[in-house]
DNA sequence: TGATAATTTAACCGGTTGGTAAACATTACA
DNA sequence: TGTAATGTTTACCAACCGGTTAAATTATCA
């Protein structure tokens, strides 16, 4: 038997909808922090507020929650990507997307920490995402990007290693929070970090991609 | 009694040398793709082709010899930084360090890996050194940046910001390496990748600095 | 309210984990 | 070669870990 007992009652409850929630939302905080092999069950529940076997009630293994959890963020995680559009203007769209990528960083950082845990583990319960739906949509912006650049609208690049540059300056703003904050101190390490990195960033891939903010309102259509 | 009882003997014997650095070895294959509490010290005695017994003859505990291995690490991790020079051309300075960062993520992944896991979960063990030693040599390093963009050589920006977006861009491509060949595909993700990496960030540096190449041949002395 | 379904708890289990004690084996050196 | 210092193994332990069972409790609704 492959389901929890929570899963073969007749009807679904609001008690399910409610601690399948609250499960989640302390597996992501002890996921995030310790990774798979270092979070026990015992820590989810603690954190949870509830009993072991009563957790394991809603989520039948360990494994179990981690694969609902990243189910769950993989679609949230890929949105700024899907959003970013090949009609629109390069500068504004790679903006966009740095900014959103950002924004991710600084209010979900645990979603990023739980992907960062698992891939820098070699990915072990993720490569199938990896190499499906994550390839694919990058493999489609891929083009858009490289279509722009012999289009003469940004400079020649690889689109690959532009996207991977993008997340990674983006993503380490909440994977390596702590490094940023000791680096930067307390005083420099306040919220305004964030807008700091942004400002950098948009500079950075704005100059580095070799065009100018666009002269004048080419407002996208 | 905090020292094993390899360190209490009378003298430091050969087979001590070799037994260290072969656990150390290890050690560091195992925390770098389990983090500390995900590795185990019968995983590491395996690797180590050892006992575990024998193992914590030479190390007392999992924390010492975790502990005996950042050290080691954070010295050479933080090299390429220290070669940064005051009295160099900026341009020239900041390619030297993007190629240098670049191959140690090629050259030594599970170092980069073991710091980011360290990272990732909270940096509990290394703390101190990220806010001494690490914060002091970025501080300098950022002071002479900013001099540089005050002189005009570099456009305005955060240099704080700067080092941080050479790390993530480098360390991604050893932190985040099953994700870059998962993305880059069999065809692409070949060992040319390193050299597709340091083509496209030396030209978004570069560029994105609002910097062209020295112009003629000054060549580093 | 009572019966039934749904939820929670207490008690437990076998395997793993970090670490120890002490017997045993090997090396170095006089 | 003998012997003391060094190194290795066997056997072990208590705590932890993922997970199960069954009984007790609570919610739902006719």
């Amino acid at each position: 038997m492959a389901l929890p007992r929570a899963a073969k009652t007749q009807r679904r409850t609001r008690i399910q909808e409610e601690k399948e929630e609250l499960i989640l939302e302390a597996a992501l905080e002890v996921f995030a922090t310790n990774g798979f092999r270092g979070s026990t069950i015992d820590q989810i529940a603690d954190v949870a507020g509830m009993s072991k076997p009563n957790l394991l009630y809603y989520f039948r293994t360990k494994e179990a929650m981690h694969r609902a959890l990243i189910e769950r963020v993989l679609d949230s995680w890929l949105d700024p990507l899907r959003e970013f559009d090949a009609e629109g203007n390069p500068v504004t769209e790679i903006r966009g997307y740095i900014r959103r990528k950002l924004e991710m960083a600084r209010d979900f950082p645990r979603e990023s920490r739980l992907f960062a845990n698992e891939v820098l583990q070699g990915a072990p319960r993720i490569e199938d995402a990896l190499m499906g739906p994550l390839k694919s949509l990058v493999d489609e912006k891929a083009t858009v990007i490289r279509a722009w650049a012999k289009a003469g609208k940004i400079a020649k690049c690889d689109p690959y290693h532009l996207i991977f540059a993008i997340w990674a300056t983006t993503q380490h703003y909440a994977d390596f929070d702590v490094q940023v904050r000791a680096v930067l101190g307390p005083d420099r390490a306040g919220e305004g970090r964030f807008e700091d990195a942004a400002r950098f960033l948009e500079m950075l891939f704005v100059n580095g991609l070799g065009v100018g903010v666009p002269s004048t309102g080419t407002s996208g259509g």
